[in-house]
DNA sequence: GATGAATGAGGTTTCATTCAT
DNA sequence: TATGAATGAAACCTCATTCAT
């Protein structure tokens, strides 16, 4: 039932996989504690579910955003927003998500862990896509460089997961914008680092970027 | 003790709190049940000892790595490199630091929030510098710029912490290499973006850093 | 559950309620010690419904025992029978009631209070009663004499109360007799003092008594 | 040390033995917990010491104000006096004596039950006394009546005994008034009942044990 | 004399879970 | 489909007590 789940998301964001107990989720959904092991045969299967669904929404609609969309640097950017836009939305879902990493054992742990992966690799290709793309566009300056290697990818894409990720511990709806701002912003920086929203010559691309988004 | 503190900030680590019971930690410590009450009165105490001592340690040191620096780059790579270091030496106690962040109530939960408040400011007031030097290098080009917003930096800064307090997730010290690396890779990506990696006119003052972390 | 309040007050008045653990409640009624959760939420309430049970039971029988008796000495004979009688059935639940006093904070503790408090009023005017009529029985030889002083009465009363309680200290059923003796020794030192049971000019007043009571 | 038994007596009377722990007891004594088994081998110990102490006193002083006074009635009120005094004086002390009865086990708890019986045999003397002189007082209104029987006059000394422990209970030492007025009560009471206070003839008799106290 | 350090046993309470209905 | 009743295990914590110093 996704009443009950979206109420169990919540108490688990609220304290906690471990901390968050079988009678709070109970006492949250309006169910008997009973009537919860009808549905689901444990905890951990709740917790199972929940991450599963909200991983799997997640994947899918960055699927069917990238659909159509060529430019490497507007994935990366559509990438960002879809992640944030859903993180903010769902904050408590992504919290639960983020944090009961090392939770579930055994099969259900491997299929979590294989949306995650696959997640995972979409990033990897839109950054890996972005640099040899980047290379293009950077002309002969780029010379003979080495292709942009695999471990340095792995790092830049593991940090922009940091950033966004590490947003449910800072972000205030009132002063810290939405999802499209923070995108903007984050976007600029994994990108082009803090000089992008500096003026240090970056002005040029970001405003690019702008007009492409504006008609995103 | 500090031996009882590091074998708990351990256990810590690997369950989480809630998950860590203190017969996980009298296991851990080799010590009685009774005993670690003898020397600390509850299991939030001692959270909040391991929370005072890790982070009172890694704005102490990082002050002192400051010191006499001048150079706003090289101060904010000091201040990356620092954390990573810190963090990848003591995964285990940063990883609770930066999860178990709203357990403590009452006074020893204001305490932590001053330390962890302290850090984010010498962070800001890094970020600040760079932007206000960043405008005197690229000369008159930036001429009547904006001062660099408050929010801006707030974001930015923001975003640095959640890159560097997600590595716990995924680091893996033989193909991620030491804190020197990843706090190279982390700072390029956090001040010139993807782009630094990539050639993009970046290698200037990558050169430039380079160059001063050797002495360092 | 009836029966798991009968057995804890048996252990309560075993040990005392400090003494009483759980787990020894538990094993007296047979019950898993999550069971007794299940039903008290928690051991202070425990104390709590036994105490509100039994004083109420008290009164309540009481007001039914003094409905229709008009002659101030009887009701007062009837208060002491009342009390003692069911002192001596349920000497656990008294010895419980009577003890643990000061256990119950707050709504709780009030609630008894309040009971408590009403059975004290009762008696405070049985005695009352019983001092004004005095003043007619004895005719003019009391001519202008004072009203029966409150201090006094309280004085009285709560060492009534004194005297009737006390008794678990020391009854033993074989050589102290039944309620119904008792309450007469009890009530003929309370009206009429040591003299009562010494012929010392009583006897007519107890024989009147004895007359009344006998229908009753 | 006196001092530490004063203190502990007072932490048994506000928690209770079973509720107060030795840490209480090394805190309001200002010892050591382990200080504490230097002094005493065991918290029964302690208890055992407490009340031997108190109650000797009480004892060895009743000895001394009866010496000398041979009227039965004066004697028993010496009783109720010397009671109510200590008792006043020392509250915590007598609450701790009267509650923790039967905690003491073996050869401690021998010793005290038989200072206890000490007290109460002096108690049945004064008050076989007392019936033996009064029914010659009353004369040949008392004719053949049979000796005072000793079942009856163990109800008697047992319930003066609830009046009296039981003040612990309510007594107010503003309203209520100090031992010598409350002795007088209970005297009254025990002696003549409700009637004592109440001028139905007894006002002779009191005023004659009103003339003899003034002398003590 | 007196104590800091340490402990095994046991305290109250809550946990995830089951099962008859 | 849903629940009230019940439980074994384990949670955090405190107990009276000991012992080397």
């Amino acid at each position: 039932m996704a009443e009950i789940l979206r109420h169990a998301t919540e108490v688990f964001c609220e304290k906690g996989y471990e901390g968050a107990s079988m009678r709070d989720l109970s006492r949250a959904t309006g169910m008997s504690l009973a009537g919860l092991y009808y549905y689901f045969e444990s905890k951990e299967k709740l917790l199972y579910l929940i991450q599963k669904h909200t991983f799997r929404t997640v994947v899918d609609t960055l699927r069917q955003r990238l659909a159509g969309v060529r430019d490497p640097e507007q994935r990366i950017r559509i990438f960002i927003h879809n992640h944030l836009e859903y993180f903010l939305a769902n904050s408590e879902a992504m919290s639960v998500l983020s944090h009961e990493d090392d939770v579930l054992r055994g099969a259900a742990g491997a299929e979590i862990a294989a949306i995650k992966r696959e997640y995972y690799r979409i990033c990897v290709g839109l950054v890996a896509d972005w640099k040899r793309g980047g290379s293009v566009k950077s002309g002969a300056a780029n010379g003979g460089r080495r292709h942009a290697n695999d471990a340095e990818i792995r790092i830049a894409v593991l940090s922009l997961f940091g950033m966004m990720n590490w947003i449910y511990t800072w972000h205030r709806p009132r002063t810290d914008g939405d999802a499209g701002a923070l995108a903007r912003q984050m976007g600029d920086i994994f990108l082009y680092g803090l000089s992008a929203s500096n003026g240090r010559g970056t002005t040029k691309r970001r405003k690019r970027w702008a007009n492409r988004t504006a008609a995103h």
